[in-house]
DNA sequence: CGTTTGGTTGAGTGCGGTCAAGCCCTGTGG
DNA sequence: CCACAGGGCTTGACCGCACTCAACCAAACG
């Protein structure tokens, strides 16, 4: 089921923080140039194809990363071997906090598109951050945001009928775009996102095809009906 | 539905954070003695009675809470006017850490059992963070965990069939206690948290109650047939 | 080409939602 | 003291949504 394709198949460079261009949005944003020239290490950036995985859980946290392109999922496993979703990851998100903490990863991380991201070490975050205000602040936003996803998870696509949950993750993966236009994933993954079936996605996103709520511009983009969408989604 | 006590009213004490019974485990637990007494604001203890609110959704997050002993639960509301309980918190738990980034509080934070809190300053923990590695540290941890928390609630809560929740939750809940016995919620709190419905969960801790899996040895307080509710919960 | 993989659709069933009634316990007021 | 109301828990009857199992189709791929 997983392609197993190794990270050194995947380098794709060496990032130049400095002249970032999600420089702005992004962990490091508040560092100083003075900051960048204490950055020894490498940062080396990847290039991910759908299904590879960037990480295990179990695995040793020796790295965080942060998305530049693309979309990864973060998946947890059940007891009894099915599948779960508990977050996806999209540009500037930062995959791996757990290992600020030294802990290992908790969750498979595995690249849904293409993507790009840039791995950093763990170390060199922890270091910085006992001297750096501002790295340290921006650690605890993005906790609260992940926080914040976690929760709306719960909230929004965990309950309700298989209608609205469809509907709200359709919602949610153009929300803050600036096109109503999006790239669907697999109805296996948005199924494990919705806690729902396979066949129960696949019906309804074929139901919300033949009411127009759904049309497809292109293979596999489709162009969203929004305020009939959040209809549905708020019942 | 709500009953409104004002925390006024259930103002407890002063604390003696030094001396604390907890010290050893909270939030403040690295600490030195000359930390202290930088200290100058009190902080104050509060009782809670079931029921009563510790703070809404969307006040402003100028405190943030040490729960010394009790439940208390965090909820969010759906469009639709519903409500999810999306954690709970208990003994050591820090609630409200969305203060540390001054926003506002993102839940309902209500207590389920009797229950006592210590109310500190967000910006004395902001101050003392900046000099404080160890704090800074905790903090870190603190964030994780409660993210952890919110996967488990996703996988283990949330997903599977209501006898699977039930279960899961009644494990949760004596996990890391000497003791298997525990005090439970209100079945309608219970189905917010496992995203059924109240008689669902009637039913079904009816139908362990008629199995022996669960044996009141006191009003609402439950015995646990650990091994057999853990064949139930992985499947 | 056949094979595989992902999407779609169908038929049948059962779990859990809905609506409703009844029970038990507590508190309240006549 | 009893009558009554109210809230939480339980149980019943019914129904419908989503799960299960299965077939089928189209596109991708060797």
């Amino acid at each position: 089921m997983t392609k197993t394709v190794s990270l050194k198949e995947a380098w794709s460079g060496e990032a130049n923080c400095l002249n970032c261009s999600l420089r702005t949005s992004v962990l490091f944003a508040g560092l100083q140039q003075a900051d960048f020239e204490h950055i020894h290490e490498p940062i080396d950036q990847f290039s991910l194809k759908p299904g590879a995985n960037l990480y295990h859980a179990g695995d040793r946290g020796d790295y965080m990363f942060t998305v530049r392109t693309g979309v990864l999922k973060l998946v947890q496993y059940l007891p009894d071997g099915s599948q779960r979703i508990v977050r996806i990851a999209r540009a500037t998100d930062v995959l791996g906090l757990e290992a600020m903490l030294e802990d290992n990863y908790h969750h498979e991380a595995v690249a849904l598109h293409a993507t790009e991201v840039c791995r950093f070490p763990a170390r060199l975050v922890r270091e910085l951050s006992q001297a750096n205000p501002g790295l340290h602040r921006e650690l605890m936003a993005r906790w609260q945001r992940a926080l914040n996803e976690a929760d709306a998870w719960l909230t929004e696509l965990s309950t309700g009928s298989a209608r609205q949950r469809v509907a709200r993750l359709l919602l949610r993966l153009v929300r803050d775009r600036e096109t109503s236009e999006c790239q669907l994933f697999s109805r296996e993954d948005m199924g494990a996102m919705l806690g729902v079936t396979t066949e129960t996605t696949s019906r309804t996103i074929a139901e919300f095809k033949r009411q127009g709520l759904l049309v497809e511009t292109a293979p596999n983009l489709f162009l969203l009906d929004i305020p009939n969408l959040r209809r549905i989604a708020e019942d």
